[in-house]
This record gives structure tokens, sequence and C-alpha cells, in this order.
DNA sequence: CCTTGAATATCGGTG
DNA sequence: CACCGATGTTCAAGG
């Protein structure tokens, strides 16, 4: 079934035009429309930072939530924006039409001023769907629990998520020769800050444990050079691991069949 | 169909139509123009991640650098997008009006099938402005230079952008009893990692000087409770301190006048 | 080109 | 509400 919804639409219309549009289809129910706006603007913005932006064309969302979005034509990131939950006024000032947004806690406040509007559209739009996300990335934690021989022969895992004074180590046990062993797992890149991480942890446990020695491990899918330099500074240890991905059946067939 | 010199609209299109009004505005240079479309649509993308989104009503956003956006009706976030030069192909299939983007390296693709059109607008936006941030990390620094008492009473600072094994120290200076004190300034929320950070400055300073004490101090608009227990841990101290915008002459005037 | 760190980060999960 | 960690983070700066 097609269902066409209603979406109010008013090109290159005046301030006062602009304004009675809004006021007569959107201020009735702004959480359940959405409001796109093109023309020639000038933002300010203050809160969190302060900030200006000179007159330019672009493109303004209002969302159902109170997110108002400020995209120039080129980057992903919207140039200016207020968070969800704000609310927004129209009016006009000096003939010009303006959309002044405002949030609580924290305190923002951004003010758009129109010298020329290109287009308003106002759309009531449905959408339930949930994104699903399919490459489900095999936890490299529980693989390693579940085979620590993927990081050395020998090695006994005996907890995950050991509270330490400096933070939360992700595995601990100890290897063959029963020396304890610290693995600081990450995601993506490892980084510096990784290596420091894990040398805190190191220093906790020898500290707190009568082991002299205590081995730290840091895996990750790709380690940059700089890093494993430090790594070897500090007496650590790594180990890149591949990230594996698994797919359902359906999501397979699906992805064969659309791509 | 409604036609204006600088923007193209089309509502209520079927497939074949949306396609050839994209051929006829947006096809010959996509570098220029900026394409948005309203309608009910699913979208698949392969790439970092892979993911599925099931029919729903989504406002797409096509700038001149590549960057496709899908917008859902709430969220400050885009549900799905493709980033900066990728490029992208219209089609129908099986009288479905079909988007698919590709880019190269990142190696990734998007494909999104609409059901319905609400609306879809071509237009060539100026915007050269760039945005103009007030209040940055720097303003701080030169906030305690100018006033190291704002810190505490009998501070003197020496040195700004000291460097160090480490990395680079904000500001050194001495406080009133000749003890070397060293600040690091963060612009927004302090985190673990800047305590390292301040750590290992502290340290170095300690290590190269033949002073037996010496301070570190955390300065940042906001430190959560669990870096100042760190710190307090390590024997450093922190400041919590207010984001001064220090505005120029004009950029009060706008201030005052807008707000 | 690679790497690093900041962001008005945003967003979701957890206590 | 506050905090923490992940993000298909994005983005700009620096080597």
């Amino acid at each position: 079934m097609v269902v066409r919804r209603a979406i109010k639409i008013i090109t290159n219309p005046e301030g006062e035009e602009a304004l009675s549009f809004i006021k007569k289809h959107h201020q009735k129910k702004p959480e359940k429309t959405v409001l796109h706006i093109v023309g020639d603007c000038m933002v300010e913005y203050d809160g969190r930072a302060t900030s200006f932006l000179d007159w330019g064309q672009r493109m303004i969302l209002l969302k159902q939530d109170g997110n108002v979005l400020v995209h120039q034509p080129v980057m992903r990131e919207p140039i200016n924006w207020q968070p969800a939950g704000s609310k927004t006024k129209f009016y006009t000032e000096e003939e010009l039409f303006v959309v002044s947004t405002r949030h609580m806690n924290p305190s923002e406040k951004m003010k758009i001023r129109f010298r020329t509007i290109l287009l308003i559209y106002i759309a009531q739009l449905r959408d339930t769907s949930v994104l699903r996300i399919v490459g489900m990335e095999t936890d490299v934690v529980d693989q390693i629990v579940s085979d620590p021989s993927c990081i050395e022969e020998g090695l006994r895992i005996q907890k995950r998520e050991k509270q330490v004074k400096s933070g939360m180590i992700d595995l601990f046990g100890y290897d063959k020769k029963h020396v304890p062993v610290i693995i600081e797992v990450k995601r993506s890149v490892a980084s510096i800050s990784s290596v420091h991480q894990l040398r805190m942890y190191v220093n906790d446990i020898r500290r707190d444990s009568d082991h002299a020695e205590v081995r730290g491990i840091l895996c990750a899918p790709r380690i940059p050079d700089m890093v494993k330099h430090l790594l070897v500074d500090y007496g650590l240890e790594w180990q890149e691991i591949e990230r594996k991905i698994l797919l359902h059946d359906d999501d397979q067939r699906s992805l064969k069949e659309y791509f």
C-alpha cells in the first residue's frame, strides 16, 4: 500500500509569507512535523561555544525531536545545530525572517536570519524502522576467553572486567609460568593512551600482588608503529588480532540480492 | 512542477519522472548542486559495517562534495550516510527509483530504493562563509597568563607551551613558595588521559629539575568525579574554570544585537 | 599520506 | 541524572 502523506511547500516567500505559512502548517504540532528551509541566511550561536556564520545559502532542517541542523552545501556535519529538545520560535525582524532556537541544560541558543528564502516545506513523516547492523563483530574478549591459546599457548584467563585502581582491566589471567597477564583489548586502532592505560594496570597489579613480574598485552586490529615502540619502551607486549564478522543467513541472502 | 531560477522542484513524481528530472537538472554538474529527496525508502549499506534499514519516510541530502545523508524525522545524526568523494548513480529498478552511491578507500556502498517520493529539489547553493568560533582553549591559557591569581594567589607563569619529553606543557610556572607548577588546560571535559598526561609532565620536570616537589594542576570547565579521584591518588590538583569568552568588538556588537 | 587529538562531538547503556 | 565507552565517529592540524 502506498501512503501519500501531506507535504506543504512554498517557494520564494517574503518574510511575512514564510511566517504565516509556518504558523499555519507547523506551529500546531511541531513534535510531529519536520520543517525544511532553503535560503540565504546568517547564523549566531551561543552555548557550549560561541560562533558567527556570515551570509550564505544553506539548508535548515528542524526535526520532530527539536533537533535543528544548519547544513552548508558541503561537509557531512552541520555547520551549526541545536540539540534534541530545543524549542524554536519564528518571527520577522526588520522584514527579515528569523528562526530562533533555545535549549535548556546545557543552555544554548541559535538564531538564523534569512535574507532570501528559496523554499520551505513542512511534512509529517512517519518512520518506525530501526537500523539493523548485521556485520555483528564477534566479541574479541569472548573469543579470547573461549580460546586463550589464540593469544599464547598455556594462557589461562581468570577474570574479565577486573577492577583495579586506575580503571577496569579487560582480561586478567596467568601464563604457563604462573606470571600474571593483563590484556587490554581495543576494538579498532590502538593509541598511545591505550599504552598508558595498560601500563597503569600493570603497575597496579604489581603493587597489589606479590609478583615482581607482571605482563601486559595490548590486543587490537591495528597497532601503529609509534605505539609499538612505546610498548617496547615500557616492556609491554602486543598482539594484532583480526576482526571477524558473522552474518546471519537471511542477511547473507539480502546482501547477495541487493548488491 | 514548479520551476524557479535558482531551485528546481518536483512533487509526487513516479520513478521515471524522478529519474528524468534528476538527469535534466543534476547530472550535468553534480559538484555544483545539492539534491534533496523526501520519500518512503529503504536503505542498504555495506562498507566499514553492514546495515539494513526497512521502509520509512526520510529526507535524503546529496551535497556538492559527494556526501550523502539519510535523515530520519528524529535524531541529530543521519541514520545512514556516505562520505565526501562518493559517486552517486540514479536509475529505476522494477519501477522503483534508486539512488546508489559508491565510495573508494574505504570501499563503501549505499543503495536507497524509493517506494514513494513526496518531493525532490535541486539547487545550486553558494556559501563561501566560514564559521568563526570564539572562546578557544588558547583564550583560557591567555586568561591565566594575564591573571595567574585566578588559579592561585602568588602564582607566576614562566612559560607557555614548554616542551618536555612526554609532550607539550600548556603552562609552566612557580607558586609563591617557588615550587614548580605545571598546568594542563582542557577546553571541555577532562578525561583520565588528561591525568596521565599531566602526571607524565610532572615526572619529567621532577627528573629534569632539582626540585623534589613539583605540582600539577588540571584546569577544565568540567572534571568528572572519577578523574578527581585519580588526581587525588596521584597527588595532583585541579581547578574547575569557567569558559570566559573574549569577544572582538564587532562580535560584542553582534551578540548584543542578536540575543 | 598517515597519525593524533578535539568536538557545541552524539548516542546508547548502566548504576 | 551522571558517567563511560563506542562511533561506518568526522574534522582539522601537524609531521
